[in-house]
Order: C-alpha cells, then structure tokens, then sequence
DNA sequence: TCGTGTGTAAAGTGAGACCTAAACAGATGA
DNA sequence: TCATCTGTTTAGGTCTCACTTTACACACGA
C-alpha cells in the first residue's frame, strides 16, 4: 500500500465509529462475520469483495468509487468499459493522468458535452 | 466473455500460427510450460498473468492493451491511476463511455494540449 | 454474580487462479 | 523402422483470496 495513505481498515473502523455503529450490527448488514470485520478494519485482512466494498460505502456515507480505491479495486463497471474500448481508454487515462483535479473536471465537461447535447 | 469476441486462446493461437512459431518455442519464450499453453491456446485455462500477456503480444505483435482487454485483465498502470484519482478519473471513463472512437481521439488529444505545452 | 454487550485470537475451509511433469499420439523425413 | 518433430492428455500441485466457526476476555448494568 501508498505510503501516506490512510489504510483502508483503519479508515473505516474510523468513521463506523464516528456514526455510533457497533461492529457486529455492521457486519450483519455487510453480510460478512464480526471475526471477520474486526481483523479487516485493523488490516490483518485485505479488503474483502467489490459488492461488500460498496455496502460499507453506503453504511458509512462516503463515495464508493474512493472507498474502492483505497480497496485496491478498480469499479468493475469501469473494467469493462476500459475491455470495451482498450486502445482509446488507455490512450485517455494515460494522458489524463499528468492533469490536476480542476484540469480533469474540465475535460470531464468536454466528454459531456461531446456526448450529450 | 462477451458475445461477438473472439475468445483470448483461440486468437493467440492464430497469431502464433501466422508467424509459424512453434508452441514449445513460444511456450520457452514467455516462461511457461508447453502444457500450460497448450491448453490456454484452447480456452481450457483462462490466459495467464499481465507479464506472460504481455510478452504474448510482443511476440505476435499486438497492442498489449488490446490484448490484456481480451484476457480480461486491467492493465495495472491504468489500475494505479484509476486509484490515485478515483473520482476524477471513475467520472471521465464513463462519460467517455458513450464516444465512439473519434471522438474519444478527440478528447485525448484536448488532454495531451491541458498537459502538454 | 449473572447476563449481555463490546471486540479479538486462533485455526481452518472452499474455490479458483495459475501452473507443472510425465507420458502419449500423430506426422515427417532419413 | 527409428528418431524427431508437432501438439495433447492425464493427473496432479501449490498458492492466494475471501471468508467462517469456535472460543475467549473484558466492561457494564441490574
């Protein structure tokens, strides 16, 4: 994992906590053991499996695409769009990638507008 | 996989033909055993890891991308920029997703002039 | 002190990914 | 006919991922 990056666990332990969730309620609604959750949310596991990913983005009210980031996962929707067009995504994401945040917002916008009309 | 493709093992062992390698030297080449490749080349093994793809189009010369598209697989600099701007980036692949080809040259070529210059 | 809540430690499981060695079968040419 | 190519079959191996079960230890209130 990035250095400076807070990890995953710890993140989310972080903000269960912050919303007053106990740790087996959280795991029932995930779907995933209390054993289980207690070792991810102290990164003695890896992050466990997209869709659970994404039900904690929702416990926990953060944006599911920078959960899954700090995951190590790539969206699958995403994955697929890259296998649907590999040659032009990669050319995009990898131009894309020198730019800032606000620079990036821009050219979203472009895309938008290219598309819709 | 997708309906319409042409499945990873069936289309590396047309390249490979085309080029009249033998399965055993191509096997040498990539670093795994005959055996292994044979049965990739059937679809019988799903396609084997980024580095092996890899080396794969570079001996039947085609765009790694394409290739890793085929395999299934992310290209993992795409993965590690994806993670670094996850939001940024999860919000321009799939507004790019609509584009056809042109257009998404388009885009990347308003990117490289953001960053470029 | 009983029960009920919190989180944790230790060990194990099932499936799939990724791969191998050994043996074999058919064509080709000497 | 014998060696030597070609690819293939059989029969595994080993690793990692994504989890579970069972049991435990502490704290709190009644």
């Amino acid at each position: 994992m990035k250095a400076g990056t807070e990890k995953f666990g710890a993140f989310i332990r972080r903000e269960r906590e912050a919303r007053e969730i106990g740790l087996r309620e959280m795991a029932k609604k995930i779907g995933v053991s209390p054993t289980y959750l207690s070792k991810v949310e102290r990164d003695e596991f890896t992050p466990p499996t997209e869709d659970k990913v994404r039900s904690i983005a929702q416990i926990i009210e953060c944006d599911p695409d920078e959960l899954l980031a700090m995951a190590g996962r790539v969206p699958s929707d995403l994955a697929d769009i890259i296998k649907r067009h590999p040659v032009e995504m990669s050319a995009l994401l990898r131009t894309a990638n020198g730019l800032d945040a606000e620079e990036l917002a821009r050219l979203a916008r472009q895309a938008r507008k290219a598309k819709g009309e």
